[in-house]
DNA sequence: CAAATATATCTATAATTCGCGATATATAAA
DNA sequence: TTTATATATCGCGAATTATAGATATATTTG
């Protein structure tokens, strides 16, 4: 972890939206219907479910989720036409470790 | 620690001067000078000294300082025309519980 | 009390971010 | 291969934040 990285963080941690997101994910089946196709959370929650949520468009939370995923807070995995997005927690705790 | 308070610690965290301001109080005597009056540094450092080690105009400093106190990321004393800053361990801790 | 020093606040402009609709791309389904 | 669905990207006006100079306030010093 570094500055930079750090600050990135920071922006995603600015709003929110975007932290409340990633507190939904610390427990997705508590937060989120299961998926039509994919059972399991192993790999969190796809991006409609999460818009849907949020009640804010497509674009603005398919842009919040590229930002966090940039930044390594969160991890996105595809299947098939579905995009995923679960926390990453070694970098949540990389960056706790460099504030404290 | 609530999403809004958190929210307002992301903000002071999305600026690389801000976060730098932090991880230098957390060694203080390694990167600030004795104060001329106040010795040691059980309250921290001196708005001055910080404005110059960042470069920065005294009214963006202060502007920060005052921020970075409201929501709890610092803690302000005044002793006669000097105010000295000095991290908040604990509502920091807090912030990082309620994130990981 | 007047002058000097440290910090805070006000005001204004520049820069950045917000949030959306439109559009593009990727994948699946028909 | 056309159509439908999920997500990503672009471009824009609105809102917010950055940063500084000017000014105000607080405190000490002479």
């Amino acid at each position: 972890m570094n500055l930079k990285i750090a600050t990135e963080i920071g922006k995603c941690l600015s709003n929110q939206i975007r932290f409340q997101i990633l507190e939904w994910l610390k427990e997705p089946e508590k937060h989120f219907p299961p998926h039509e196709t994919l059972k399991h959370f192993n790999d969190g929650v796809c991006v409609t479910y999460i818009q849907e949520k949020t009640g804010l468009s497509q674009s603005t939370i398919s842009t919040y989720l590229t930002n966090m995923e940039k930044c390594g807070l969160l991890i996105s995995t595809r299947h098939g036409k579905w995009s995923y997005l679960k926390r990453n927690e070694k970098i949540i705790n990389q960056f706790t470790d460099f504030l404290t």
